[in-house]
DNA sequence: GGGTGTTCGATGAAGTGTCAACCACGTCTA
DNA sequence: TAGACGTGGTTGACACTTCATCGAACACCC
């Protein structure tokens, strides 16, 4: 007896469930108005936003995919994308001739800085404004405590 | 004055930030496992589960669609390509000519069937065992009110 | 110096999701 | 009953992500 896999509690599968739930709805929602009101992609977002926190908006690949925790495969195609609709360029790098640098250009900066005091607003709206002080700090804990569980695990 | 939005506390910015990260991390590793050892996708499982709770694990794409929370095309592309590898049917609708059926074959319960307790211990092992139950019952409740509020705003 | 192995990034193919347009069938109404 | 409208599902184009593979450049070591 007992080779059949714990199942869930219902307790457990209904937790669950909801969160999966929040996560693709939230997620959904926050990534359509980001495009319909800006022409970002979430993904865009995170590229630009990073960009504008590092010395003259200029990164190698390499740095840049492991602050997104990005493979290096998805930082290519998405540069490029990036860079064909004029966000960044790519750099060539003198130090590694294999390397090159991502930098943000002035158009990457005006979209980002059209984008982010709408996107933090539908974060409140959506997000923030319906958890309290304490539900939040819950959660951030509970998510750092995971990630560190996941990056233990297997690197 | 005060044009500008109103930006995120730090603290509100690290749970935002803490919790975008679990996703990402969390739902990477779940959807690496389940492919891997299972050959599904997430989107397959959730299909799978669904058919095989309803009578004759058989159903009108239209409530299919309806229960995943699924845009039609969505549901066509994606129906379209699990009956190609063999997992469910389509079939014709005789009450209304338009519509179709959504069937699972045996191939697809036997993927399920396999998938299932492995997916499962993988929540456990990566989620529950590092949450207490207190915090669950938080997470389940914000989620649901979250998402409620998202279902009040726009539908 | 000349292997040997490693790292950086590019590339092509395949699976996934969304949007917009479309078609065929049903339903409602004048 | 004919025309208008609504519904169920399909299709094609495009954006995104992953995987496997590749070529070029670097680093180490005899």
């Amino acid at each position: 007896m007992g080779e059949t896999a714990r199942w869930l509690t219902p307790e457990e599968q209904h937790a669950w469930r909801s969160f999966i739930r929040l996560q693709e709805r939230l997620g959904g929602r926050l990534a359509r108005l980001l495009q319909t009101d800006s022409g970002l992609s979430g993904a865009d977002f995170a590229v630009l936003v990073h960009l504008t926190d590092v010395p003259d908006g200029r990164q190698r690949y390499q740095d840049l995919g492991r602050a997104l925790e990005w493979e290096k495969s998805r930082m290519s195609h998405h540069i490029a994308r990036m860079a064909g609709r004029g966000l960044v360029v790519r750099e060539e790098c003198a130090e590694d001739a294999r390397g090159a640098f991502v930098v943000i250009t002035d158009a990457g900066r005006a979209a980002i800085e059209a984008a982010a005091p709408r996107h933090v607003e539908a974060v409140r709206e959506l997000f923030l404004d319906h958890v309290t002080p304490a539900e939040l700090r819950v959660l951030a804990q509970l998510s750092e405590r995971v990630v560190s569980k996941l990056d233990d695990d297997r690197p």
